[in-house]
RNA sequence: GCGGGUAUGGCGGAAUUGGCAGACGCGCUAGAUUCAGGUUCUAGUGGGGGCAACUUCGUGGAGGUUCAAGUCCUCUUACCCGCACCA
């Protein structure tokens, strides 16, 4: 009889959500395992192949755990504020909040379908008022701890989507959202001083076990630098021009400066300037420029002289020329630096372009050709003259600038502060509240939730204002201080408000008081185990570890970092071996595979196509073989027997070891092909004992628990095997009586002999000898060497 | 430019970390079952040579270390990902 998943996965299903199988409980008896995965945006296509592979991977680790005595919380929920609910509302006209109920009921029913273990008693969504309404408690307490400012300044902006941008949300100058051009543009931004974490995020990371890349990706995001700040002074005028070097041991070879277009002196000194009026046009150029055309397309160097205010050199004191030009960024360091021509291939290019001096100030490159940016000895540098070690140097320089009163040491980052703000209404609102008299003041904690307000209208307004900004119920409202008349904040929080602190909200999703009774906290943080995807390493893995350790230094939570562990899961392709995308035409729903074959097939192929980490095509015929290879496990109760088969034994007990070790090293691919190479056996055998199945049963089940479930029922098994005993080996099991070892003669393999497991040196040599084919081999030739590997190998070398 | 990574049959991928390369799955070939499509079963399947036992070559490329290299070292090529005029 063919196995029917059609009736029993359903069945399945239905009596573990009855049995309460997967509800995590909180409590001291046990251990307890925090798995977290991404929790999705729900959008109206519902789930993607992709989701399921992230999912699997902590799913079948959970399941694990659960089967090793665990108190296990493997949640899920919704990350449902965000634009494409938005978009959508306002080409249907639906409201955002029943596009968004929809589309998690879809997702809901779908997930459940393929039948993950989730605990479905503490689904969070965070757009819902009673999760919304800690996110901005969180908020304010950050308001209240001097981490939120508002500044006029350049900032990246979406002009298709009409919002404010953070950096992270603009990486290489596109709109994450849309994918269109983002424009720099002067806006008044709420910002996050995610910068005054900045050094606790990169030490934090010590702390933690990340996958080597995601934790250099982090490392680059900060992109910490050493190095100092010197003030030039500058002719005529009372004030200095304070910038920011790496290297300020090649300060004898400044020949200029340049500072940003936007570099406020140039504005404050105008009258000093005779060619404003040139400043001003190659100014209004750069403006023009998207980001994209400013940092990717335009390498050439472009400037415009100052006339009228030159800076000197502190240390040599030579006049030079000031330049503004657009390969200098007002957003990092100072937005001006001093340029070393000889020693940067930026300033050289600069240099040669306007035909300014290049002094040499480290020897060994060839100055007349390019810059030279390698180590070596200092010279035309006074007291720095003659050093070779670049470290010296900078130390001794910093030394010199600090006694004098030049400059000191600093550092800088390259991550900015996260421009917190959206000009749109799909978000949290932002509880402050305008008062002309008090400024800005944070709504109460006790009004919490500040609701959004019901509106027709989705549509922001063309000068990039929010739709709220038109609701005058909602901005027309009394200061929370003076109780005079007021207007409230328009804007709503980004996108990744809501997952900066949701893993939080699982510990105690139904709490009315605090964002999580700080018990359950203690109890269930830091997550165990945290698997997501690789776009997210600079963003939500920043931006909540940031928001987690602020809630550390206020005493909300009990541990700094929030996440002990964390790894990725690599792309699901097409079966052309592009990006899955609805313009390709190659994307895969997973429910037609479960359809069709079953979750259970559908599971195991997911963890089966390649490594977990790593992008793999799909592969249509290859799911058929995941089938087939349930089918067999299906039909292996018509062979069993009551006692053990001893020929299987060994192999059932090498299995338990390798399912075991490969499911905590996600292996997953491994850990099934195992499996298939024992069902192989058993077929070969003809037989399985009932508790050698029921094992077996165990080690699959992880993978594909609704088969395995109803075998186990079938055969007469009490209780859930899903919460049964993970199955222990018997390390003396898992060695055979004889191993097939590999004679090489001359490092050429050449026969393979049966010979004792572990048998000694000489008794190995003897058997390998007497080997017909060895010895052929050996026949009329003198033995220079042998060697022995136990169990491995023996490699004859003759001449 | 900087940082990280990958390269193994027709395809996805294994290889106990230096020890018989190609596990496992797909695909393919032949045979059996079937009216047929599908399914299932059996055998085979890295390339070249040979009826065969066997032989030879083989992990992007070139060197090297070693009894032994996919794995270590040096150089090199291609591709992928992230960041990027970051001072």
């Amino acid at each position: 009889m063919r196995y029917d998943f059609r009736t029993v996965e359903p069945k399945w299903q239905k009596r573990w959500e009855e049995a309460k199988v997967f509800e995590a409980k909180t409590g001291k008896d046990k251990k307890k395992y925090y798995a977290l995965v991404e929790f999705p945006y729900p959008s109206g296509a519902g789930m993607h192949v992709g989701h399921i592979k992230a999912y699997s991977g902590l799913e079948v680790l959970s399941r694990k755990r659960r089967m090793e005595g665990y108190n296990v919380l493997f949640p899920i929920g919704f990350d449902a504020f965000g634009l494409p609910t938005e978009n959508y509302a306002i080409k249907t006209g639906m409201h955002p909040r029943a596009v968004t109920d929809k589309n998690i009921e879809k997702f809901t029913q779908q997930l459940k379908r393929v039948g993950f273990s989730f605990d479905w008693s503490r689904v969070i969504d965070t757009t819902d008022e009673d999760y919304y309404r800690w996110t901005q408690w969180i908020f304010l307490k950050m308001f209240e701890n001097g981490l939120v400012f508002r500044d006029t300044a350049l900032v990246n902006y979406c002009p298709s989507c009409r919002v404010v941008l953070s950096n992270e949300d603009s990486q290489g100058g596109k709109c994450d959202i849309c994918h269109s051009d983002v424009i720099q543009k002067s806006k008044t931004v709420w910002y996050l001083r995610i910068t005054a974490y900045a050094e606790k995020l990169l030490k934090g990371l010590d702390e933690v076990d990340y996958l080597p890349n995601i934790r250099q990706q982090q490392i680059n995001w900060i992109g910490k630098s050493q190095g100092a700040f010197v003030n030039f002074g500058l002719t005529g005028i009372d004030e200095k021009l304070r910038i920011y070097t790496t290297r300020p041991d090649t300060l004898f070879g400044v020949t200029f400066m340049v500072i940003a277009p936007e570099h406020p002196i140039l504005d404050k000194y105008r009258d000093r300037i005779k060619n404003f009026d040139q400043v001003e046009s190659y100014r209004e150029a750069c403006a023009r420029k998207t980001e994209f055309e400013r940092t990717q397309l335009v390498k050439d160097k472009t400037g415009v002289r100052i006339d009228g205010i030159s800076a000197i050199n502190p240390v040599s004191g030579k006049e030079i020329p000031v330049f503004i030009a657009d390969y200098v960024m007002m957003g990092y360091g100072t937005g001006a630096i001093m340029a070393v021509p000889a020693h940067d291939g930026r300033d050289y290019d600069f240099a040669k372009k306007f035909g300014l001096d290049i002094v040499e100030v480290i020897k060994g490159g060839d100055i007349s050709r390019e810059a030279y940016t390698e180590d070596g000895e200092m010279v035309n540098s006074g007291f720095l003259n003659g050093l070779t070690n670049k470290k010296d140097s900078i130390a001794k320089m910093v030394a010199y600038l600090e006694e004098k009163g030049i400059g000191e040491g600093g550092v800088q980052y390259k991550m900015k502060d996260w421009a917190f703000n959206r000009q749109r209404y799909w978000g949290e609102p932002i509880p402050i509240v305008h008062c002309p008299h008090c400024g800005m003041v944070p709504v109460p904690y006790e009004e919490l939730p500040l609701r959004l307000p019901k509106v027709e209208n989705f549509e922001p307004g063309e000068d990039g204002q929010s739709p709220l900004a038109k609701v005058d119920s909602f901005v027309n409202c009394k200061c929370p201080k003076c109780g005079g008349d007021a207007k409230r904040e328009t804007d709503t929080m980004p996108q990744w408000a809501g997952s900066s602190w949701y893993f939080l909200r699982y510990c105690d999703p139904h709490n009315d008081k605090a964002f999580a009774d700080p018990e359950k906290i203690k109890y269930w943080m830091p997550v165990d185990w945290y698997n997501g995807g690789m776009e997210h390493v600079t963003r939500h893995l920043i931006y909540s570890r940031f928001w987690h350790h602020f809630l550390y230094d206020i005493g909300e939570v009990s541990t700094p970092e929030p996440y002990a562990k964390r790894t990725y899961q690599g792309l699901i392709l097409g079966s052309d071996g592009e990006k899955m995308s609805k313009s390709r035409g190659n994307v895969v729903d997973p429910l037609d595979i479960v359809k069709d074959y079953g979750a259970d097939t559908l599971r195991v192929y997911v963890m089966f196509m390649g490594d977990y980490g790593s992008a793999a095509p799909w592969n249509d015929s290859s799911v058929k073989g995941c089938r087939r290879f349930l089918e067999r496990v299906f039909a292996l109760k018509d062979i069993m027997t009551e006692g053990p088969v001893k020929e299987l034994e060994s192999g059932i007990h090498k299995a338990i070891k390798k399912v075991s070790s490969d499911i905590e090293e996600m292996k997953f691919n491994t850990a099934i092909a195992c499996l298939m190479t024992l069902i192989n056996d058993i077929g070969k055998v003809g037989k399985i004992g009932k508790e050698q199945l029921i094992i077996f049963l165990k080690l699959l089940s992880p993978f594909a628990p609704h088969i395995t479930e109803e075998i186990y029922e079938q055969i007469g098994g009490e209780g859930f095997l899903t919460v049964s005993e993970w199955p222990e080996y018997d390390e003396a099991k898992t060695v055979d009586e004889t191993v097939a070892i590999g004679v090489q003669i001359n490092g050429k393999a050449r026969a393979s002999v049966d010979i004792p497991t572990g048998c000694a040196k000489e008794e190995a040599f003897a058997l390998a000898k007497a080997n017909e084919k060895v010895a052929s081999y050996l026949a009329g030739k003198t033995l220079v060497k042998e060697i022995y590997v136990p169990n491995k190998i023996i490699n004859f070398v003759v001449k």
